[in-house]
This record gives C-alpha cells, sequence and structure tokens, in this order.
RNA sequence: GCUCCCAUCGUCCAGCGGUCUAGGAUCCCACCCUUUCAAGGUGGUGACACGGGUUCGAAUCCCGUUGGGAGCACCA
C-alpha cells in the first residue's frame, strides 16, 4: 500500500559557539518537525571542528534549550546511536583518512601558502576588482617546488581541486539552482593543523551518518554545490537532497544580530514566552499552515502538516510584538494550577497557594510570564511599593469622604467575599454620587499601590478582610493629612 | 566586483491564469462591553516594486530594470 522509500534522516548540526539562535532554532524545528512528519530520525550532531570556538558547557546550554523547546533528537552526542560518536571533534581520524583519499585520487592537494599571504593576495585582488578567491596556484606545484617548500618546513593545507564544469541540484524550496564551477575557488578541507573544515567534516558525515535531506539556512545556499563535489569525489552516488530555509532577518530587515538584542532563544526564555508559543512562531517564520488560515497550531498539527513545498522564499522579520500577542493566547490557553507552576521561576518565593487563587486574576492581563509578579506583588507583601503619582491623585483630601464611606462599608460586612464587597462599595459609590469610572480609583490605589490592578473585589477578597481594611485605613490617613 | 537567492498591507503568511473591487494574523485607530488594566466583540486604515512581453484574460508565466539578502575564509 505505501510505496517503500529509504527512512528519511535529517539533522541538526550546530557549532556550539555561544547561544541558540532563533534562526538556528528554526532550522532544527522544521529538521525535527520533517523528521517526525516521515517517522524518520532526527541527529543532533555537533560540529565543534574549530578547536578555539568548541566548550563542553555551550554543547549543554544548546542541548538544554533544544529540550526546553521540545524537539527531542534520536540519535546525538547523549544519547548515543547508530554512527557514534556524534561530536566531530571525536571523528577527526575519520576525516583523515577521508582526506588522504581525496589527495590519492588527485582530488585534492597540498597547499603551501599561508594566510596571511591568503589574506594578502586577496586584498589585492579586491583593490584590483579581480574575484578574490583563491587562484589555484599551488595545484600546479612541480614535485621540484614541492619539495623544496617542504624542505623549508613549510606547513601544508589540502586544498580541494574544483573540476572544470557546472554544479546544479534541485533545491526541495527553491527549486533547480545552477553554480558554475569556475565561479568556485579550491577551497580547504584540510587546516595546516590537520583539522578538517566545515565542508569537509560536514560533507564526510552527512555521507556516513546516512543523512537523505540537509535542511538549514539560506546562508548555506552557496556552500551546496562544494559540498556535492566533495560527494561526487567521495564516490558518492546517492547525495542527501537540499533544502534552503529563508534568513530571519530584524524589524529593521538586517540580519538578525546583537544589535537587534534578542538573538538567541535562552533570552525569550528568561523574558516569560512559553516554548510552545515559541514554536508556534517559529513556525510561522517561512511557513504556513496547510489551510493557509491556521495561525496557532500544537506541535503535532505542525508534524502532521509540516511540508518543505510550503516553505517560503522570502527573509522573514522576527517580530516581537506578533511573538507577545501569540504568547498570550498561549498564557489564556493554560489551566490555572499549569500557568501557576510555570510563573515559579518568575516569581520568587511565594505561597503555593495563594498563588493558585490569584492567578486567574492575571491571566488574561499577561502576555509574559514575567508581567505576573509585578502585578500581584501586593499581595505577597505587607507593604506594597506604591506608586505615588497614583497616591497623589487618589489620596487626597478630594477623596476622604469616598476612602471613609467604603471603609465603614465594608468594615460591618457580615460575608468576605467579592460580591459582598462590590454590594457594599457600589452602594457608598451611589450614595455618595460618585463618577463610575474613578469611583473605586481611591481604594484600588490604597490596597494595591497602584493605578493598574487586578479586578478589585475579587483582590479584596483574597487579600482578606483584615489587611485590606487596614491598607484603606491607612490611606484614608494619607488622604486626610495630604 | 563576481555568483546565487528573493520581491503581495509596516510585519508574517494566503494566493500557484479567470472565483481578486486581493484573504487571514499582528500592529495601529474607532466603537461596544467594562470597577482600573486587560481580555472579548464589531468596524476601519493599509500591499500585488517598476517596465516590457505571452494570453481572450496576469498578483499569478517569461525577460529586463530597480531594490533587498547571502556567499566568494585554514568560520560554520
Amino acid at each position: 500500500m505505501t510505496e517503500v522509500h529509504p527512512k528519511v534522516r535529517v539533522r541538526f548540526a550546530p557549532a556550539p559557539s555561544g547561544s541558540l539562535h532563533v534562526g538556528n532554532a528554526r532550522s532544527a524545528l522544521f529538521n525535527w518537525a520533517y523528521a517526525r512528519h516521515f517517522d524518520g530520525a532526527f541527529v543532533l550532531r555537533i560540529e565543534d571542528t574549530d578547536a578555539s570556538r568548541a566548550t563542553g558547557a555551550a554543547m549543554h546550554d544548546l542541548m538544554d534549550v533544544l529540550r526546553w523547546l521540545g524537539l527531542n533528537w534520536d540519535e546525538g552526542p547523549d544519547v548515543g546511536g547508530r554512527f557514534a560518536p556524534y561530536r566531530q571533534s571525536e571523528r577527526f581520524d575519520l576525516y583523515r583518512r577521508a582526506a588522504e583519499g581525496l589527495v590519492r585520487s588527485g582530488r585534492a592537494y597540498h597547499c603551501y601558502c599561508t594566510p596571511e599571504e591568503l589574506d594578502q593576495r586577496r586584498k589585492e585582488a579586491m583593490a584590483a576588482g579581480r574575484p578574490p578567491g583563491y587562484d589555484g596556484r599551488c595545484r600546479t606545484l612541480s614535485d621540484v617546488d614541492r619539495a623544496k617548500l617542504e624542505g623549508e618546513g613549510r606547513p601544508h593545507a589540502l586544498r580541494f581541486w574544483v573540476q572544470e564544469g557546472a554544479t546544479e541540484f534541485q533545491d526541495l524550496v527553491r527549486g533547480a539552482v545552477r553554480f558554475e564551477n569556475n565561479q568556485i575557488p579550491d577551497f580547504v578541507i584540510v587546516r595546516s593543523d590537520g583539522s578538517p573544515t566545515y565542508l569537509l567534516a560536514a560533507g564526510h558525515d552527512d555521507l556516513a551518518m546516512e543523512i537523505t535531506h540537509v535542511i538549514r539556512g539560506e546562508d548555506l545556499l552557496s556552500a551546496t554545490p562544494r559540498q556535492l563535489m566533495l560527494y561526487e569525489a567521495m564516490g558518492f552516488r546517492n547525495p542527501p537532497k537540499f533544502a534552503h530555509m529563508p534568513l530571519i532577518v530584524g524589524a529593521d530587515r538586517q540580519p538578525l544580530s546583537k544589535r537587534h538584542g534578542q538573538t538567541s532563544v535562552e533570552h525569550y526564555r528568561s523574558e516569560g514566552f512559553l516554548p510552545e508559543a515559541m514554536v508556534n512562531y517559529m513556525a510561522l517564520l517561512g511557513w504556513s499552515f496547510g489551510d493557509g488560515t491556521t495561525e496557532r497550531f500544537t506541535r503535532e498539527q505542525l508534524v502532521e502538516q509540516f511540508a518543505l513545498e510550503a516553505v517560503s522564499h522570502n527573509p522573514a522579520a522576527f517580530d516581537v510584538p506578533k511573538l507577545t500577542a501569540l504568547n498570550g493566547e498561549y498564557i489564556r490557553g493554560l489551566p490555572v494550577d499549569e500557568l501557576a507552576r510555570r510563573l515559579t521561576p518568575f516569581t520568587g518565593e511565594v505561597d503555593d497557594v495563594l498563588l493558585l487563587r490569584v492567578v486567574p486574576l492575571v491571566q488574561e492581563r499577561i502576555a509574559k510570564l514575567t508581567e505576573a509578579a509585578p502585578m500581584l506583588r501586593f499581595f505577597f507583601t505587607d507593604e506594597p511599593p506604591m506608586d505615588e503619582a497614583a497616591v497623589a491623585k487618589f489620596l487626597n483630601a478630594d477623596f476622604v469622604e469616598a476612602l471613609d464611606g467604603y471603609l465603614n462599608a465594608l468594615s460591618s460586612l457580615g460575608e468576605w467575599d467579592h460580591a459582598s464587597i462590590e454590594t457594599a462599595m457600589r452602594g457608598v459609590q451611589e450614595k455618595l454620587g460618585l463618577k463610575k469610572k474613578t469611583a473605586f480609583m481611591p481604594v484600588r490605589v490604597a490596597v494595591t499601590g497602584s493605578l493598574i490592578s487586578p479586578p478589585l473585589f475579587e483582590s479584596l477578597e483574597i487579600l482578606g478582610r483584615e489587611p485590606s481594611l487596614a491598607r484603606i485605613r491607612a490611606g484614608l490617613d494619607r488622604a486626610k493629612t495630604a
């Protein structure tokens, strides 16, 4: 009934340098979704070939954030797998052997140019208006010259010999892409210190790990022909398919960078965004749900609907207001106890039971988890900070009568619940003929310290009779002496 | 400079030759609801970059222009 096709195997292969960029996170998400959609394998491979950049701590942070996003992997440095190890720094022997093979078959050669020389020549070429790429001079070195350079003790790198012709491939999101090989200079595959470069290591591992689809950012589109040449030179006839995702840019259309102050997933995590909202929003950056209308969907729905053909070609601007709005929707959709649980890291040490009672009061008022604590602070402290502007406006001589009225009415209340409180306070409002809009403001300010607060009657009920009356009384005192 | 990629409301997407006086979301504005703030409801402003083709017919196909982005590293 179903046609037999090789099992889908995709990989997310980040360099563990610093935090997880949202662009990379989205690549991870799309790879994950693709793998899950086809019931394939999602591989996490750490590209730490550049020893100067990688640290173990960075790798752990990376995995931590991926887990937080809910992107679980089937093979990786921590869980192992059929093609272990999954850290490239532990696979150097494999790359060395592959490189030696390429030298033997004449597809790679020793290059004795130093980085300084190359840099110098590049600058000259640019200044003269010539292409800045490597000119291939070491490719044609005579044996005598080579022996001489060797004799000088010059270290050498290994360079891949780019053949004439053109390299073409079908990009799964962009369609046919073609590069003339003469536009591609010979490139380094092994550094003079013996370490492999990205092209060699990634190309080698994609073959070795039987990766079927390479899903990555558009910034790597022009690296693809080099990768393809490498596969061909290594004798591989069935290379992975490629799919390039549009880049994510900042609000100013410039590449999302530190200047925008918010490039890392960790940043959004600590800002109080929910992982499910983050995943949902990232999916919207360059992709849309099958019906073209649905914007809010679960990971499961994403997996079910995900298709590379539906990926957009345009760079997408990361729009924090939209992310925030979506996050608010997710927050409102959470069960109260779940929201309380998620709020815990942001509230500090507070009474769990009280928190649970108070959360419904702010659930539809916050768009980020970080916004709850300031709104709820007056519940958790006997002396909430007072907004002095609010105090000046409502705890003054003009409102002495009102405060006095509320205090009397509430003091003699039988049941201390929000319905009774409301009835009592509305009675005072009517009797004194107070304007509806501002009638309860003096009490709000006295009790919460702010012009803006959760619903007053419910707040008073939860705060409790004595604390509430005490705060109103204190407010009245201030009003009298103002 | 060269190569490649891209081009629909401010932003993210829908649209894959006629159903488009271009749809949804976000943002912004107004109104309703309302004890503040939100949430919710209703309505509104707002886009096919430009020029040529192809076609009975083009946002949709082709070419060019312009504009943006990426790459051209002993980074990945």
